[in-house]
DNA sequence: CCGTTGACCAGGC
DNA sequence: GGCCTGGCCAACG
């Protein structure tokens, strides 16, 4: 199993209405190199399978992508899910 | 095959 | 506090 896939399978563990860091992720999938997470999301295989919104940076700001419209919409889809933010930012309860 | 490049982060200056 | 650096994995040209 390649790091890659493994990325994909603990971001679609990541129940709705919480959100997680790339640091989390990669820690969780054993790898130190967090870049590779990013750049995992960018390639998004299969965006329908990969909640890809409810990944955020460390300090709870949103990463600036384009594979879910921008942060806007990224922001938009986390406050349906309940998801309340703090100045811009995701508050620090949510994180898993 | 090899250099470059990332949806990032922590540590050192 | 801000800027620089290393991290070391996979895709792309």
């Amino acid at each position: 199993m390649s790091v890659f896939k493994r990325i994909y399978q603990v971001v679609q563990e990541i129940p709705k209405g919480r959100v997680a860091s790339y640091s989390w992720i990669a820690r969780k999938v054993g790898i130190r190199d967090v870049r590779l997470v990013g750049w995992a999301l960018h390639r998004n295989p299969n965006p329908q399978t990969i909640p890809c919104h409810r990944v955020v940076k460390k300090d709870g700001s949103l990463a600036s992508g384009y594979a879910f419209g921008g942060p806007e919409k990224q922001k938009i889809l986390l406050l349906k899910e309940g998801v309340r933010f703090k100045n811009n930012r995701v508050k620090e309860e949510y994180f898993l």
